[in-house]
DNA sequence: TTTTAGTGATACAT
DNA sequence: TCTCGTCACTAAAA
């Protein structure tokens, strides 16, 4: 993840700060990360489909740290997932269902310990584990947001609009989306480092990242390796500095290297270097002020004339539901953006996968799942209550499904006029 | 020396 | 039907 080799270049700026130093503010909280973390302690719970609690208890541990130093935290969770970054992504699940096999293998042979190490690593953290956090956010007046596609530059954005003033993450990326306040590194005991992009001029002569423009630093990550692009054989971040430094338009770099016998350009890394610049600068975001999609920075309006143009760039930005339709594309003018919708994906109320599911919590999925399986009599299904609705309706409410088709009754009564049981219906919660 | 790429150990939890 | 590992160490190349 991030940029392989560029923090270590960063250890001279590195300051040791604890929480403290950011009482009263708010931080942005990269809500991935923390689960991804947390997914550790119950791999074996994720993987095998059966409810645990344990990644919520991490989230609460460390709010409740930050609320002890007065800090208040704004959850950004991922989104959808970029077409870019599409091929990347099919590897690794196919790693993840690599490594689920061979640790129900060794879980079978009885050797618990390294089945252990390969559930941990065929762990899927999902949206519906998100909307697990998110429930407890709601019910804890705790600010959160789902980003429409990758939470960076999310984040990015809310420090650009001031909501927030600092941004607690493992990514070396958001620096290159323009982070200014980085908090990496965060234990338990509240400490961490803060890398502030005002420190970059301070950087010693051999990595000189003050002197940079944007523009030369995106360069130079493209070169290195990044999400976007696989850079460079024998290319870190030291020689793409010396490059970067040397020739500053990617133009020039590329013929140039093409010339020397020294590095070898694969095929495609002058399209990747073109998505890449575009994912960083005018990836799709949500404004929760104005409640409206919206971008990191700006497309320049010459960028999207030309027809083939647009559709390139909105690959690389996210494609969001257009209004009227319904259907999901890239769409250019803001005015054809359905934003209703995505306020709903921003509130974590629907599936930022597809764009039209019902986001649900895993937990509570999990236990009406299990209630259908341990064929519970009526009266105690009862007890969930509840009045079946339309979708979409706010948690706590349960739809049921019986040969086919929803029913819309309220399920005390529908359970109470037949001699159902649970066995025959499938219940989800909305 | 400097820089890059690969390897192995390692993982969570009150 | 559904989203990210990392650190310290070492060999090897420049």
């Amino acid at each position: 993840m991030g940029i392989p080799g560029l923090l270590p270049q960063l250890k001279t700026i590195q300051k040791q700060v604890t929480l403290k130093k950011y009482m009263h503010q708010t931080l942005a909280i990269d809500g991935y990360g923390w689960l991804h973390r947390a997914s550790c302690a119950c791999a074996f719970e994720l993987v095998m489909d059966k409810p645990t609690n344990k990644y919520l208890q991490f989230f609460i541990r460390r709010l409740q740290l930050l609320k002890r130093m007065n800090i208040k935290p704004y959850i950004v969770f991922d989104g959808g997932s970029l077409f870019v970054k599409s091929q990347t992504e099919t590897r690794r699940k196919k790693k993840r269902l690599e490594n689920k096999i061979i640790a129900k293998k060794l879980w079978l042979a009885g050797d618990r310990y390294n089945a252990m190490e390969y559930f941990q690593k065929s762990v899927d953290v999902t949206p519906e584990m998100a909307k697990c956090i998110i429930d407890y956010c709601k019910t804890h007046s705790i600010l959160y947001i789902v980003a429409p596609f990758e939470a960076d530059p999310q984040m990015v954005y809310l420090e650009k609009m001031g909501l927030i003033q600092g941004i607690i993450s493992e990514d070396s990326d958001l620096l290159v989306f323009g982070c200014k306040t980085l908090i990496t590194k965060l234990n338990d005991q509240g400490e961490a480092l803060e890398i502030s992009k005002d420190d970059f001029s301070a950087l010693p002569k051999n990595f000189p990242l003050g002197e940079l423009t944007e523009q030369q630093f995106r360069n130079l990550v493209c070169l290195a390796g990044c999400d976007y692009t696989s850079g460079i054989w024998k290319v870190g971040v030291i020689t793409a500095m010396k490059i970067v430094k040397q020739y500053s338009e990617m133009d020039d770099i590329l013929t140039q290297i093409k010339q020397t016998e020294k590095f070898r350009l694969s095929k495609t890394f002058r399209k990747e270097v073109e998505f890449a610049n575009y994912a960083f600068q005018y990836q799709r975001v949500f404004c929760p002020v104005a409640n409206r999609i919206t971008t990191l920075n700006n497309i320049p309006g010459p960028l999207i004339n030309s027809h083939a143009e647009k559709i390139k760039i909105m690959g690389c930005i996210g494609s969001v539901v257009e209004k009227g339709s319904g259907i999901r594309k890239g769409v250019i003018d803001t005015k054809n953006i359905d934003h209703k919708v995505h306020e709903m994906i921003a509130k974590g109320e629907l599936n930022p996968m597809d764009m039209t599911s019902i986001l649900l919590n895993r937990e509570k999925k999990i236990r009406t799942r299990n209630l259908y399986k341990l064929d519970l009599p009526v009266g105690e299904f009862d007890s969930l209550n509840n009045k079946a609705k339309q979708l979409p309706v706010d948690a706590h409410h349960i739809m049921f499904k019986r040969d086919g088709s929803f029913g819309n009754k309220s399920a005390s009564s529908f359970f109470l006029n037949s001699s159902t049981t649970v066995t025959d219906v499938v219940p989800y919660i909305v």
